[in-house]
DNA sequence: AAATATTCCTACTGATTGAATAGGAAATAC
DNA sequence: GTATTTCCTATTCAATCAGTAGGAATATTT
């Protein structure tokens, strides 16, 4: 699952990419209008900063903005700065590898293969989805069937 | 991540799996064989009887199986069991429902469709393949690409 | 019946993480 | 210089994770 921060991160950047615009954005605004409480989010925005997927604007009339166009930031991005690896092994997973400290003979686990065929599905929708393709008006990447 | 219960049982899984005759195997002999720590999986098998997913026989010469051929155990099964729902939002597991608290409208929820398709993706794989398919001499439901 | 080997059950611990909250320093617009 | 904002540090509280400890119940073997 998720983290409810990583939930908060992805919800709150996804409200300023709908935003759009160069202005700066408020996090108490973003905060009452995704219903986030604001010293939590105060937080995250201040990570995600670091991570250089927004640029922040202080004092006021301050706030914060996408550091670049919402079709560039992907989900699977900003998951990993919030959450850590997508992988559900540490042995598979590309940006946060380490070994299973008890696991004998890697490259022979049946674990390890079937677990990686997840890891690149998931890193398959979650890293070429961008915030530009979930948000309404931006052509989507992945076909969605009906029902 | 995995939790290391639910990687411990997965591996525990695959252990009997191999052994495949009916006679039972004790705890302690697979947590040799697999690196875990012997009352901690014991633990483990106890949750995956009762969730009937194998069998014991208690007493002398007792221990564990499989509770139906390996074919008919699937990986999303034993997962959902050690480390709860496969999907990243409540709002889109389909074993473990729940709504989001703080989500206003999740019928037009951007996120909630992106993590709907990470979902889709992460079951086919996980509910498809059974512990037959990946261990040797299970012919493989999913083609690995070479390289 | 007794010794032995196993599952089964309850309870506990210690460390880590998750989800915030509190209070104020630094920066900027007006 | 006042108001408003980000920025930074510290703290709290609860839950979860990863085991450990000790022994009761059950079954086999002798």
């Amino acid at each position: 699952m998720l983290s409810q921060r990583g939930r908060y991160a992805l919800k709150a950047m996804l409200n300023l990419a709908r935003a759009s615009d160069r202005m700066p954005k408020q996090v108490s605004l973003i905060a009452t209008e995704e219903n986030i409480p604001r010293k939590f989010l105060e937080a995250i925005m201040s990570e995600l900063r670091q991570e250089r997927l927004v640029e922040s604007v202080r004092g006021k009339l301050g706030g914060y903005r996408l550091a670049r166009p919402a079709q560039l930031i992907t989900f699977g991005h900003i998951m990993r700065v919030t959450d850590g690896p997508l992988a559900l092994l540490p042995c598979v997973s590309q940006q946060f590898y380490k070994r299973c400290d008890d696991c004998a003979d890697e490259a022979n686990c049946a674990l390890r293969r079937i677990m990686s065929e997840v890891r690149r599905q998931v890193s398959d929708v979650l890293d070429r989805t961008a915030l530009s393709d979930a948000i309404d008006g931006g052509h989507p990447m992945l076909e969605t069937e009906p029902g």
